[in-house]
DNA sequence: CTTCTCACG
DNA sequence: ACGTACGTGAGAAGG
């Protein structure tokens, strides 16, 4: 039976879901068909130069036959990689991108698959409704294992997030940074697109009370800026000055937060790390790091310890405010079985406990703007971000409401923080 | 219906 | 010895 405070939580919740869908949001639907316009020239002209490499047509839609080119045809060596179930070797972008240099014709399927996948989104995004000419996403809000949203009919929590760099001239970078551009307001209105800065990293610090992770959430820097987690990481994991701390040792720590909270493995950490500086590192050299890791944040130690305990006795995993998710795994007579349980038993409490509480900041939201009678609307949600459409009139309201109501819906023991953006359309580029 | 790939958090 | 990072949805191919 589930915990009352969260059935509670999601009756409300489900109100202001169904205003959400009955709402939709506005679509730039000629720039969707300017884009697509654009990506179709750009894929023919691929499929051409692909093509040229080949006797007779092949479907790259299809692995097999992909293999049967990149691997006879053309001689390709798969560098150590295991074959799937199909007895096929990976072609995703990971694989290719390490034979990057070993053909031409590598780069032409990664900008393939690319417009093929970019080309499904705008297909997708001109479904606007006939009536309300917007389009309304269906926000599953039962169903997903940890207590998330998912999002369908069309999926609105997967559009690409690219933010261009100066001077980018990837034409396919720029095509892809369009996307979220095709969010747009309705007229006299803004976008306020407010995110939860890390998180489940807060979540993680809260329920672990870690010393050095508490350290990091409520000291300042010397410019009375708050500290930077992963930096503080680096500087923990690898002896040295907070100051001193390279981007490539700040990347390296940030992968193992991230990663913890996903039960994340020695030999997992060992391939993020050769991929962040391109060179080998060994299960060995890992192991090393990820002990030093959980010497120095023994307090992270002990709660993702006492998660597996607590999933292992009840049979259930628990976040913060009791929702539940069944763990069968644990109890599998498979060892793979039962630490694929334990990573489920780690990862729950804190993706499911992210997701309580923006469940619970929609709703105080909603309230805040219905007491005061304003008519900003929510329209998306994204995890951990919330995206409002506000009238020009409204905005100054709306601006501290979101940020004041989100950061403060539930008093954990570090301060919860919420960027905020606005703009007349989703990227905010300008 | 399953597998693969790719987009997001 | 075992397999190796969690949670989603969409589209295409292949059995």
């Amino acid at each position: 039976m589930m915990n009352q405070d969260i059935l509670d939580l999601e009756y409300k919740t489900l109100h202001v879901v169904m205003k959400m869908e009955l709402d939709g949001v506005k679509i730039d639907v000629k720039k969707c068909k300017e884009t697509l316009k654009q990506l179709k020239k750009f894929n023919e002209k691929l499929i051409r130069q692909i093509q040229a490499f080949t006797e007779d047509e092949i479907n790259l839609e299809s692995p097999p036959q992909l293999n049967k080119l990149l691997f006879e045809t053309l001689q390709l060596q798969p560098e150590i990689d295991k074959v799937g179930k199909n007895g096929c070797y990976s072609t995703d972008k990971s694989h290719l991108k390490k034979l990057i240099d070993k053909h031409e014709i590598v780069p032409l399927l990664l900008d393939y698959r690319k417009t093929i996948s970019l080309i499904n989104f705008c297909k997708q995004l001109q479904n606007v409704n006939p009536i309300t000419k917007r389009l309304h996403g269906q926000f599953n809000q039962s169903g997903t294992a940890t207590g998330r949203f998912s999002c369908s009919k069309p999926n609105l929590q997967n559009i690409p997030n690219v933010k261009l760099n100066d001077g980018e001239i990837n034409e396919l970078i720029i095509l892809e940074s369009r996307f979220r551009e095709m969010f747009i307001p309705k007229k006299g209105c803004q976008f306020i697109c407010a995110d939860y800065s890390q998180i489940e990293i807060r979540v993680v610090t809260d329920m672990s009370q870690d010393e050095y992770l508490l350290k990091a959430y409520t000291t300042k820097d010397t410019n009375g800026k708050n500290l930077d987690v992963h930096r503080l990481t680096a500087s923990e994991v690898f002896n040295i000055k907070y100051s001193e701390v390279t981007d490539e040792q700040r990347s390296i720590a940030k992968s193992i937060n991230f990663g913890l909270i996903y039960g994340k493995t020695a030999f997992g950490l060992s391939a993020t790390l050769t991929e962040i500086t391109g060179k080998h590192h060994s299960k060995e050299q890992a192991e090393v790091i990820m002990s030093k890791y959980f010497q120095r944040f023994s307090g992270v130690k002990t709660c993702l310890d006492s998660l597996i305990d607590f999933a292992d006795t009840n049979g259930y995993s628990e976040t913060i405010y009791g929702r539940r998710r069944p763990i069968p795994q644990l109890s599998s007579s498979k060892l793979s079985e039962r630490n694929a349980g334990k990573r489920l038993a780690m990862n729950s409490p804190i993706q499911g406990t992210a997701a309580d509480i923006i469940k619970m900041a929609m709703v105080a939201c909603d309230e805040q703007i219905k007491t005061k009678n304003l008519k900003s609307k929510l329209v998306l949600q994204v995890h951990d971000e919330l995206l409002f459409e506000v009238p020009d009139d409204e905005m100054e309201v709306m601006e501290t409401l979101v940020k004041n109501t989100m950061e403060n819906v539930v008093r954990l023991s570090i301060p919860l923080e919420v960027g905020l953006d606005k703009g007349h359309n989703w990227a905010m580029a300008h």
